[in-house]
DNA sequence: ATAGCTGCAAATGCTTTGCAAGGCC
DNA sequence: GGCCTTGCAAAGCATTTGCAGCTAT
């Protein structure tokens, strides 16, 4: 996987690969990637986990999620879909029903933050 | 305005709102409010402007904007409309048309981000 | 008068980077 | 072996905060 992505597979890539794909549909941030990898007793620096949150980004293995919170999330799951998101408790949730957006029992939706990406065509 | 919204008309205040609410439908973030300060030859701190700028979040006359950018942005409208998002530009722009959402002459969608904020409700 | 603001600088928190040591092909 | 990667610590940004002085009401 890592291979076909163009990253060399080291110890801690593969660690951060397993951690991240082992269970589908995450949604992470550096800090609980790296709290995860001392759980399993391997040794991985915070900032080797920032750097391969990047790489694995721009491998196209994640892709990072828009909420507005002081830290960067990235979910494992880089198909398109929506999320909930719940600044109380700094928590990120996948919108699992595609038509409908039904907010989980003792929750109200406050607002929809819509953003389209967008990308210069470069001439020819 | 200001008084309406519980804030206490200062000279700062003042400025800033005059700034942000000049024209209509703008996207600023503190780097860009301090700079236009600048440029009208007034003394304003970036630390006042980014307490304003929260100030004014939190009364509802702004919105925060969930672009992917290092930096916080802030629509100056706050009804519900979507965003595009220029990432090689830091730039922010509204989608026009409601119903179709049609990119720039020049531009192309690479994806579209949607986060649907909630809030716990308040058992009673 | 007095409660609330502002400015400055320092602190904070997340993320990136420089560089020497180590690991992968 | 040679090049890419890691780890650590330090640097870098954006944002917040502490506190003394100032300002609306």
């Amino acid at each position: 996987m890592l291979i076909a992505h163009g990253l060399r597979p080291t110890k801690q890539r593969r660690l951060m690969a397993r951690l991240l794909f082992f269970s589908s549909g995450r949604h992470i941030d550096a800090q609980i990637l790296h709290n995860e990898a001392y759980k399993e007793n391997e040794r991985l620096s915070l900032a080797t986990v920032y750097n391969g949150l990047r790489e694995f980004e721009q491998a196209g293995l994640l892709r990072r999620v828009a909420v507005p919170s002081e830290r960067a999330w990235f979910d494992t799951d880089t198909g398109p879909h929506r999320h909930f998101y719940i600044q109380s408790e700094n928590r990120v949730l996948d919108v699992k029903n595609d038509a409908a957006v039904t907010p989980p029992p003792g929750y109200r939706i406050t607002h929809v933050d819509t953003v389209v990406h967008l990308q210069k065509i470069e001439a020819d």
